[in-house]
DNA sequence: TGCATTATGGAATGATCATTCTATAATGAT
DNA sequence: ATCATTATAGAATGATCATTCCATAATGCA
């Protein structure tokens, strides 16, 4: 019926994701964009309206992701805490050797817009919301197993997480350093079965 | 010798301070700047430099005003848990109430600037450091009391502090909700003393 | 083989950005 | 009172910003 697109429209939204959660959404140009997506201008807009909703997208991409790790993480056999653990060394590992430097995108976008951007706020709090919800859940198959205590209130150990690690990132984008990082993570897990 | 400022160097800066962590370095124009502090741009620059030279001094303004209300909130008579406990529902209280809605500021540079701007990450950093040492001293404080375990890891804990705050303040922002960061707090301050 | 439709490249637009410059004003010392 | 010196107001600069527009290209269908 008409033209086909030249490009891949989930390629380029991985793309423009990788280039926000670097650069903040200020701190990135609509050529910046254009340069790492392939897109000109004129496709950018057709495909996804502005720079605002393909942030919009950039956010769900990366919500989907993490959502995936973390369902990676937790599944399996190992003991709930263990997994929880492992995922945990593997953020730091990132932060450390540097593609997790960035921080956590959704966190970053709540820092840099979610004061000014109401719509921005809402979902940077429906991701967390969601991400908190895989913790809790996780917990609760701990708890019915008996590995953590059978009172423990997992809705808040799952927010204490969720809270934890925005801290964790936070620092580690200012001081990258392992033995820091591992420093507060220990005590952090040694919280969920106290 | 010659025609006198008129205004007041402080003040300005204190200002300027507030702008920028209301809508973050890239979010705050020159023009926001002159309106909020009342300079003319030529005072600004004569003043301070730059956009860049005033946000650091904002850093330092913060800073310190942040190590002041730490301390008073540590120092005195009261067990230091209970301080340090006194001192997050008041951080809590100014979330939800609105004048903490920003943030932290020092946590805000850090999300912002730090991958790019190498001088400003290492600002954030020593802030960091500095708050991390001034709750590591209560907490030392804590143990020689007997009020926290003798075999406890002061600076892990206080290392975990700075990160939980962080965490707590980056929460809040997107989602401004008591019960949420009353839970939040109420798990980290368990983490204390077990 | 046209034709309607969508995609693309790149120029144009107009706003806003940080910074510098110029002219003028206000002071203390002489 | 004059002068050296610093402060101020506001215009000027030139870069960059997000977005729109226009001309051209590529397709499926008639």
């Amino acid at each position: 019926m008409a033209r086909p697109r030249e490009f891949d429209a989930d390629a380029a939204v991985e793309k423009a994701m990788q280039v926000f959660w670097a650069r903040g959404y200020r701190g990135t140009s609509i050529d910046d964009l254009c340069t790492f997506t392939g897109l000109s201008r004129s496709s950018l807009y057709a495909a996804y309206g502005g720079k605002r909703a393909l942030l919009h997208r950039s956010l769900e991409r990366y919500e989907s992701q993490t959502l995936i790790r973390i369902d990676a993480a937790l599944s399996g056999d190992v003991p709930v805490l263990k997994a929880i653990s492992g995922f945990i060394d593997g953020l730091i590992d990132r932060i450390v050797t540097g593609p997790g430097r960035a921080g956590c995108f959704i966190g970053n976008c709540a820092t840099e817009l979610a004061a000014q951007d109401r719509a921005t706020a809402a979902r940077v709090r429906q991701s967390l919301a969601r991400i908190e919800a895989a913790f809790e859940a996780a917990l609760a198959r701990a708890r019915t197993r008996g590995e953590i205590a059978a009172d423990a209130d997992v809705a808040s150990l799952a927010r204490f997480l969720v809270s934890g690690i925005q801290g964790l990132r936070l620092v580690g984008k200012a001081n990258p350093d392992r033995a820091v990082l591992t420093d507060i993570a220990a005590v952090m897990l040694r919280c969920l079965d106290k």
